[in-house]
DNA sequence: TATTGTTATACTCTATAACTATA
DNA sequence: TATAGTTATAGAGTATAACAATA
């Protein structure tokens, strides 16, 4: 109590840090709504969120291995083998041998998992939440969360 | 193919479906980084990400029903009853029948429960995402940001 | 009859550890 | 021995349905 900042009212008109800590917690609560709404779009698309972020991250031009789609999506390569076996029962991934390591499966999007992929793409790039601003504010918006991930960039510092 | 609009680069100089696409996935991945940090330190504070935010979302001032944190966390009452439980085994929350309606239990957050809270409250308005933006930005940010939670409040629509 | 909180149950998502087949 | 993928298992999170107590 005694070693706060003077501040002016509720809303954050303050200091740097009341304007970064309600800034974040906006940010967490909008993404929060799109989340919502992009579940909804998948779940109509019959997939589940974590099999379409996986089938999203897939590159259908070049078969990665499942130890790659491991660290792309941040988890446990023994969690990449129940999100595959399913998607390779809807017919939309193949696994395939990699002849020149026999350890290794390619993983292959189909033709029928391109089609899908676009739609789950489609899914994840789209937010009524912005249908209130100009172009030039989307543009703004843009440049300013860019300049977010480019400041969260290092996996520095990580020591492992 | 053919109806495609046409666009000049890889990078979305384009029209405003594109820029706006491409914003909505760095917000959301920027969202997915800041959200794991946040875990680490909810994490840190003996807390799961869920008992931590059902902790934040009560008032200390003024004890809810469960029913009503159910629907702050938009989620189903039966979830509320086993996150309550490790509030309350945490000696965060006490669980006390309303007189007025013996139906219902208002959530009292307890002393020990309001220190912690505190520190939930930070860990999720921190960020070092911001630590690259200027004053001005993180404020430009926070006004777009407010804007797009502004154009998504209505739960409007959604006939029920 | 309707509502509050609870219990039982099930599914998704994720992690750890042990296993296999290759290298 | 090290690595890739798999299996078994466990915990967190969430949802639905049925139930007891209360209104």
């Amino acid at each position: 109590m005694a070693h706060r900042t003077i501040r002016r009212a509720d809303s954050p008109e303050g200091n740097r840090s009341e304007l970064a800590g309600d800034a974040i917690r906006r940010i967490m609560q909008v993404a929060s709504t799109i989340q919502q709404d992009q579940e909804a779009d998948i779940t109509r698309l019959g997939l589940t969120p974590a099999v379409a972020r996986a089938l999203y991250e897939l590159d259908p031009d070049r078969p990665l291995p499942a130890r790659e789609l491991a660290e792309q999506l941040r988890c446990d390569r023994s969690n990449v083998t129940a999100l595959v076996d399913r998607l390779e029962t809807a017919g939309l991934v193949e696994r395939r041998i990699d002849p020149a390591d026999r350890r290794q499966k390619s993983l292959v999007v189909t033709t029928a998992g391109r089609r899908v992929r676009v739609r789950v793409h489609q899914a994840m790039s789209d937010s009524r939440l912005l249908a209130g601003l100009s172009d030039q504010e989307i543009s703004d918006l843009r440049v300013l969360v860019t300049k977010m991930s480019d400041c969260g960039c290092p996996e520095v510092g990580e020591a492992e």
